[in-house]
DNA sequence: AAACTTAGATACCGATCGGTGCAAAACAAA
DNA sequence: TTTGTTTTGCACCGATCGGTATCTAAGTTT
């Protein structure tokens, strides 16, 4: 059949985009947009820049990849959270999974979310930018998820998502704030867990 | 007398030092460590390079006054709040303030403190460095308060300093992410209502 | 085989980075 | 005024920034 096609003409490329991507997810995890450059990038995956900008685009579209796969690994316990079946359960997971991911050996300490870009000069705007829209999208999530808790009962009826969400959201923050100054995953566990004292109905 | 001296020898600056230090860290403020390029804080300093490193040494130590002044000025509620005369009073006092020097008009959104550099490459390591040591400093000394709030019986004898400290602290680092991502000063003043509402005694 | 297409390595681009050398200019002390 | 000291403006430093041109190597297709 002339339709399969098992593998692209042309020269096929030495080395793994989904290994690469991983080491510079790690890169700008470690040292923000800004302060990762091409040289550390490509170094750490391994090619050279001009296979970097073959497979990528640029440096920007280079992160925003590296985010998408931050979303998918890393982050991922934010989908699992709001599956929860309870509103309590969905603030808990989000928290637990916040204080486990931005404390995990092996791992730069902290949110590539949060640390990969919060105030940028000219050249990190777009990165910034994504990152504040990758946080809200977050938190979007998480106002709907509490506004289907409001609508089903399990959450009281004066119970305000948006607020909620936004209280979850800005703790786990926090936790990467600390967590990128070296906090330890027990003393945030703890600051998690007291955060969560008050969740309503108290 | 020969003690007093009323002008230094040499051709006087043609500058107000405090007022470029003021400038200089409304760009570090703004664009963070890395970001801020020697060009655009000289250019908001309305002074030349040369005459930035003859009165601040370099970028670092220009940084590390900045961030003295930050201290000094818009982050100066911390040292009131410290002197509220309870832990609750002080907690309330320290994430109101907090909520709105991030969000004060005029001035860039957030915390110096965090967005200055959560993460960066090997040049920003120093300023780094100094940021974590800077919110460090800000939870000792909440935790010496609220230990001082348990001796004194303010807080109950069960509670604990260092969890409080880290509490607090914890989420005014998510409140100052919150407000680089463009939260509202009200927006804000709700997460912290919200977060004091478990203040022990519960 | 030859023709075609793409990856990889090297060296390089202009621009910008943080930081300086130099000489004119502006003040105090003499 | 003369001398000494410091600031200032300008040009410039080597290094690094993100991004590319070029040529060769390594594949597929015909």
């Amino acid at each position: 059949m002339e339709i399969t096609r098992k593998a692209p003409i042309g020269r096929p490329r030495g080395f793994d985009a989904d290994e690469a991507l991983e080491q510079a997810m790690m890169v700008f995890w470690e040292q923000g947009y800004e302060g990762a450059s091409l040289t550390a990038l490509t170094g750490a995956m391994g090619i050279t820049r001009k296979s970097m900008y073959a497979a990528f685009g640029n440096k920007e579209e280079l992160f925003r990849k590296a985010l998408e796969r931050y979303t998918e690994g890393p982050a991922a316990y934010a989908a699992r959270a709001l599956e929860k079946p309870s509103a309590r359960e969905v603030a808990t997971a989000f928290l637990a999974g916040s204080v486990s991911t931005t404390t995990r050996p092996g791992c730069p300490a902290g949110c590539l979310g949060v640390q990969g870009s919060l105030a940028a000069g000219d050249s990190g705007r777009a990165a910034r930018d994504a990152l504040i829209a990758w946080r809200d999208d977050g938190r979007d999530r998480l106002r709907h998820r509490f506004q289907r808790a409001v609508d089903e009962g399990d959450l009281p009826p004066g119970a305000d998502p948006e607020l909620l969400a936004r209280y979850i959201m800005t703790v786990a923050n926090g936790i990467a704030v600390q967590a990128a100054g070296g906090a330890t995953r027990s003393e945030l566990q703890e600051v998690a867990d007291a955060a969560l004292r008050n969740w309503p109905p108290v």
